[in-house]
DNA sequence: GGTGTATCTTGACATTGTCAAGATACACCT
DNA sequence: AGGTGTATCTTGACAATGTCAAGATACACC
C-alpha cells in the first residue's frame, strides 16, 4: 500500500468552516478520482482530503462510503440514459436502426467512462438494492433500453423469436461488448470513438439480422 | 469495517512449523473464501489465518496479494476452459450447435462460480498483463472459444457477416449474459442450472439465426 | 553431527472505514 | 442586538488491511 499523504484538509483551501455544498463537492471529487482509479481504490479519506475537509465530514451527508459511491453510480445511470435518449433523438431511421444506435451510445458511454461503468456494473457496491436512488436511476435506464426494444420488435419483420428473448440478447450483447472493451480484452488500448462505433454497429448488426431475418 | 478476529494461526492447527504445501493450501483457501465474499473483500490476512499460518507467510510463495489472486484467477480460467471443452465433447450436432453449447457452458460456469468469475473478469486485478500464468490460461480459454467459432463459421450456411464480427458478437453476448446473471440483473435469485441453460440457449439462438439466416 | 537455507513468525508502519465526543458557525427567535 | 439551537465540521480513537524488516525454526544436505 502506498504511503503518502497526511489526513488534513488540503492546504490552500480557504473555505469557511461550513462548506456550502459539501455533498455536491464530494460527488464531484469522487467522480474525478474515479477517472483515475479503480472503484475499490477510491477511498473515502482521499475524497474528503481532495474536497478539503476532514475524514469524517462525509458522514454528515452519506451513511458510509458505499452510500457515497452508490450516489455516484446513480448519477452515472442518469448520464447513461441521457446519452442513449439523446442519441436516438438525433437519429433518423426505422426502429431497428434506432435501437442499434442506442446500443452504440451504451457502448460509447462505457468506453468513455470505464471506471464509472465498472462502479455501476461491478461488484464494488454490495448492497445495491438498499440504495434507493441507485435503484431508481438504473431502473429508468433499463426502461429506456427496453422501450426502444419494444418498438423495434413491433415494427420488426417478425422473425421467429419472442420479444423477451431478443431484448435479453440485445442487452447481453451490448453489455458484454462494453465490458470487453472496458477491460481491454478487445480492441486496441486507445480506440477512437469512431472505431468503437464501428465495432458496436458491427456487433449489433448480426443480432439485427437474427431478428429481422 | 468489521471488527472480529485476531491475527494468530488458527487454533487446532497442529501442523509443524513447516507447512508442506502452503502454496497449494493458500490457493484452496482463497478459492473457498471467494465462494463467500466479493474478491475485494478476500484479504490476504484472512487467507493466512484460515490456512493456519501467520500473515506474512504467503509472501514466501506469492509476491503480494494480487499475485495470489491472479493465481486463483488463472486456475479459474483453466476450469472454465475444461468445462467448455468437456461440454462440446459430449455434444453431437453441427458446429453451430456445438458452439452454442460452448456458450451455455460458459454461462453456467459463471453462474456456478459468481465471485470467481468476478475475479477473473472484474477490475480487482489491476496488473493483469504482468501475471504470466493468468495471461497464459486466459489466452488458452479464449482460444478454445475462438476455435469453436471458427468451425461454426466455416460450416455456417454463409450469412453475409464476416467471421470476426460474428465471433465478437458471440463472445460479447455470452459474456454479457454471464455478467447480467452473476450480478443478478437478470433472472431470479436462485435459478436452477436447467433454467440458466434454457436462458443461455434462447439468447444464443437469436445470434445463430443472424449468422445462418 | 554441523551448517545453510528455505520457510515461517513477530514487530512495525502507513493506510483504510467508522464511531464518539468536542468545536464551530450559521439561522432563527425574541 | 443578543442568545440559543442545530446542522456541520474536526479530532481522537479503534480495528482492520497490505507490506516490509528482522528474528526464529526446522528440514536437507555435506
Amino acid at each position: 500500500m502506498p504511503r503518502k499523504a497526511v489526513d488534513k484538509p488540503r492546504a490552500g483551501s480557504n473555505r469557511s468552516y461550513h462548506h456550502g455544498d459539501l455533498r455536491r463537492t464530494l460527488l464531484d471529487v469522487a467522480l474525478r478520482l474515479l477517472e483515475e482509479f479503480d472503484p475499490s481504490h477510491v477511498s473515502l479519506r482521499a475524497i474528503a482530503r481532495e474536497a478539503g475537509v476532514s475524514r469524517a465530514a462525509p458522514y454528515h451527508h452519506f451513511a458510509d462510503r458505499e452510500a457515497l459511491l452508490a450516489a455516484v453510480a446513480a448519477e452515472g445511470f442518469r448520464s447513461l440514459r441521457a446519452a442513449m435518449v439523446e442519441r436516438v433523438a438525433s437519429t433518423e431511421g426505422n426502429p431497428l436502426e434506432r435501437m442499434q444506435e442506442m446500443g452504440v451510445a451504451y457502448v460509447l458511454f462505457a468506453v468513455q467512462n470505464p471506471q464509472l461503468y465498472r462502479l455501476m456494473f461491478g461488484g464494488e457496491l454490495r448492497r445495491r438494492e438498499s440504495h434507493e436512488e441507485l435503484q431508481r436511476e438504473s431502473g429508468a435506464a433499463y426502461a429506456a433500453l427496453g422501450a426502444a426494444m419494444q418498438d423495434s420488435m413491433e415494427t420488426g419483420s417478425g422473425g421467429g423469436g419472442e420479444p423477451g428473448n431478443f431484448a435479453l440478447s440485445a442487452w447481453a450483447l451490448v453489455h458484454g461488448l462494453a465490458m470487453l472493451l472496458v477491460d481491454q480484452r478487445v480492441g486496441k488500448p486507445d480506440m477512437s470513438d469512431q472505431q468503437v462505433e464501428v465495432l458496436a454497429r458491427q456487433a449489433t448488426e448480426v443480432l439485427g439480422r437474427g431478428v429481422a431475418g
